[in-house]
DNA sequence: ATTCGGACCTGAAAGC
DNA sequence: TGCTTTCAGGTCCGAA
């Protein structure tokens, strides 16, 4: 479930709740997001490492349930719940986070409009939507919020990353932060799975305009969205206002 | 070198 | 009422 808004939550909600207490002996001094990893760092350098893939939650002083995977106990009594459904989520102790900086490309939040024509660049044939969604390009985007922001851009998912204009990329970058940082502001989207740190839905569900429309009248022309796979993936869009 | 399908899992919802 | 199929916020791997 979590791309970046969902992760970014949990991140910033539990570093006011967990930074200088200990998990198993060890001082938690700090929290980070790197993609969709969730980092906690401790006092030694080392850090533990999160991955929530489709179904995972983590719920400060939660309620253990039958998807309960894994309890972590702090020094003082209150624990982080680690729920996942479908077991693809995962986390690992690290002695150096920095190990995985290699797999990713800039943050989606931070990367500049000629970073963003780099990756462009580098990828000519590949279709935007898949492009947007590879951690190696640019960090954080799913399915989801590629779609929004693809929406949001008036690009077509299908479109060739050589094909789009000038004018086309500012609106991409533009939007990437608009749509991202809108999220972030309402705890990311619950759409199925998804629950912050406090076991709280994220509110941005109500403000998506394509993912999940399949059929409904495009908010912004008399076009109907369409639903169709792309790289796997389901892709949501207007094919009359996403120029293709 | 990309791209595609399948695999990893479980459960809810839709289809028949 | 069942039973079957499809689908899901992600990534990884091997085969075209």
């Amino acid at each position: 479930m979590p791309e970046l808004p969902e992760v970014e939550t949990i991140k910033s909600q539990l570093q006011k709740l967990i930074v200088g207490k200990k998990l198993s002996g060890k001082k938690i001094v700090g929290l980070r997001r790197r993609a969709k990893v969730l980092i906690i760092d401790f006092a030694d350098g080392s850090s533990l490492l999160f991955h929530l893939k489709m179904t995972g939650q983590l719920i400060f002083n939660g309620v253990p349930s039958r998807h309960t995977r894994h309890i972590f106990k702090f020094d003082d009594g209150s624990s982080l719940v680690f729920n996942d459904v479908r077991k693809f989520g995962w986390f690992k102790k690290v002695k150096d986070s920095r190990v995985i900086e290699k797999s990713f490309g800039p943050e989606a939040l931070k990367i500049s409009l000629k970073e963003l024509k780099v990756v462009l660049q580098k990828r000519l044939k590949t279709r935007i939507k898949p492009l947007l969604m590879d951690q190696k390009l640019i960090a954080g985007i799913g399915n989801i919020y590629s779609d929004e922001i693809l929406f949001a851009a008036k690009v077509h998912p299908l479109r060739r990353a050589q094909t789009l204009k000038e004018k086309e990329i500012v609106l991409l970058w533009q939007n990437i932060q608009k749509i991202l940082k809108a999220a972030v502001k309402y705890r990311g989207t619950s759409d199925r799975d998804y629950l912050d740190a406090f076991g709280q839905k994220g509110e941005y569900l109500s403000h998506l305009k394509v993912y999940g429309k399949e059929g409904e009248r495009c908010s912004r022309c008399p076009g109907i969205i369409k639903r169709q796979k792309i790289g796997g993936r389901s892709a949501h869009f207007c094919p009359k206002c996403q120029k293709i």
